[in-house]
RNA sequence: GGUCCCAUCGUCUAGUGGUUUAGGACGCCGGCCUCUCACGCCGGUAACACGGGUUCGAAUCCCGUUGGGAUCACCA
């Protein structure tokens, strides 16, 4: 069996966004499951559109998710010798032609053709004129007008066209750029592409893509085409369905691990299973168990798998991916195992990792900074007697383990006749400023001996101030 | 409008003719746990679009209807 070779081919247009993305992990998944290769190539052709950015963007969201390309990046601005190449094949074998109608005549014939019913198609004005190359000659493809064509689709099952709906469409403007269609089947060609899984948008694109094909007398690839992601209204995925970009989740605190994970369960099932990391997903990803009817995007489910994956990274894998939310806070990050340990306190209870890094900031801040309602309620005289207790009894405490820590504690409830939670709110807001937190012993433990007494005095002080 | 595609809980899905009172997950609603908030655990809610066939038997196969979507550029 001849080595797999997938693509991701993103037109450079803006950012690269969740379908997107989807089809780019499926092909890449694909590659990776079959010890095939995965080529990354930018569709440029379109100069007004394409942007230098964009082509970062995609880069830096590819990278963020972790997937990586064997070949590439191929741009298909740096490639036009290799499409005048195949043009001129086609026109030399008269698959193809120079047309010179006007742009304004075509969408005459368009809008006609549309209201009569019918399939627009061009008219064929310069089909048999023989024309010579000129400048503002664009070059169509001859395309069959009688007959059928099957598109083999390995997800979707056979796919049948009749001939006669396809036209004599262009492949190569009066600028001499190529066209997509046309550019995409060289490119497939030329870099070894045998397997093409790509949105349920093109499917009526390949009879196209077949024709092309076998114009050039060149073997088909495999196509799988997969169905289209929705927004909650069921159409297309766009800016008015919240964030799309793949980026906008990375600035939102969502791990490349939740996402990769959703976006694959988005049409493709392995049984009841939910949780994925990607190197199962290597192992039990196929094309088989892809689905044929579109998904909606539910950022809800999304941000539920994010709190799992958030719970079950190891925590130094979780404080380098906090870091940089911290950092935004202004808060520098020296000590990378403090962090862990942080990190290992609050992966339970945050679903993001912004939420993760808010619930952070008292454990960095050098002073605590006091919720206003949380002082007024818990910092109070009565709470003075059981906070200098507790430092003593922690101020003897060798380490701070759960078992020392619970006798300590139980020894300030014998001398306060307090119950536990009596204790806790009051040293909770000693200690973080808040009136929510992680538990008490986690806290402490973490924050270590030092700190610990230095709030907790410093919550005295504050007591004393109010007297 | 032509062509093509799709149709299981609100959402993601399992299911490939009988093992199904249709399973899991998210959400939602209860409860338990508990030092706060969470986590976790337990329970509940909720679906085979409709109509015809085929078959001893259909969510599963066929046809039609309805509904949704994609696509028809000198965009990709």
């Amino acid at each position: 069996m001849e080595q797999i070779i997938t693509r991701f081919p993103p037109s450079p247009t803006g950012y690269l966004h969740v379908g997107g993305a989807r089809t780019a992990l499926f092909n890449w998944l694909y590659a990776r499951s079959k010890n095939g290769r995965f080529v990354l190539r930018i569709e440029d052709t379109d100069i007004a559109r394409s942007t230098k950015e964009s082509v970062d963007a995609i880069f830096k969201a590819l990278d963020w998710l972790g997937i990586d390309w064997d070949d590439g990046p191929f741009y298909q601005s740096e490639r036009l010798d290799i499409y005048k190449e195949y043009i001129q094949k086609l026109i030399d074998s008269d698959n193809a032609y120079y047309c010179t109608c006007s742009p304004e005549k075509i969408k005459r014939v368009r809008e006609s053709n549309i209201a009569l019913g019918q399939t627009p198609k061009y008219d064929g004005t310069c089909r048999d004129k023989r024309l010579k190359k000129s400048d503002k000659a664009v070059v169509r493809f001859r395309a069959d007008n009688f007959g059928t064509t099957i598109v083999e689709d390995i997800i979707k099952g056979n796919i049948l066209f009749q001939n006669s709906e396809i036209d004599d469409f262009i492949i190569q403007r009066s600028d001499g750029m190529p066209m997509y269609n046309f550019a995409v089947v060289v490119d497939d060609i030329t870099m070894g592409i045998n397997t093409v899984l790509r949105g349920d948008d093109h499917v009526s694109n390949t009879p196209k893509q077949i024709a092309l094909y076998r114009a050039l007398g060149c073997l088909l690839p495999v196509y799988g085409h997969v169905p289209m992601v929705f927004g909650k209204d069921r159409t297309r995925l766009s800016k008015r369905h919240g964030a799309m970009s793949v980026t906008a989740y990375k600035d939102m605190g969502y791990m490349p691990e939740a996402l990769i994970n959703y976006l694959v369960r988005l049409g493709w099932s392995h049984g009841d299973d939910e949780f994925f990391l990607k190197d199962d997903l290597i192992k039990k990803f196929n094309i088989k168990n892809i689905g044929i009817s579109p998904s909606i995007f539910d950022s809800e489910k999304l941000l539920s798998l994010n709190a799992d994956h958030i719970k079950a990274a190891p925590l130094e894998r979780t404080a380098i991916c906090l870091k940089p939310f911290l950092e935004e806070k202004n808060v520098e990050i020296t000590d990378m195992s403090y962090l862990s340990a942080i990190a290992g306190t609050l992966n339970k209870r945050s679903k993001t990792l912004l939420e993760m890094a808010d619930g952070a900031m008292f454990y960095l801040e050098s002073k605590v900074v006091y919720d206003k309602k949380a002082a007024e309620k818990f910092l109070k005289l009565n709470a003075y007697d059981c906070l200098s207790f507790l430092i003593d009894q922690l101020k003897q405490l060798e380490s701070f383990t759960q078992e020392n820590q619970e006798e300590a504690f139980k020894k300030v409830m014998d001398m306060t006749g307090l119950k536990f939670g009596k204790i806790a709110q009051p040293v909770r807001v000693a200690l973080t400023g808040k009136t929510v937190s992680p538990g008490i012993f986690e806290i402490i433990e973490v924050l270590g001996k030092e700190r610990v007494i230095k709030r907790l005095e410093e919550a005295l002080l504050y007591i004393d101030s109010k007297r």
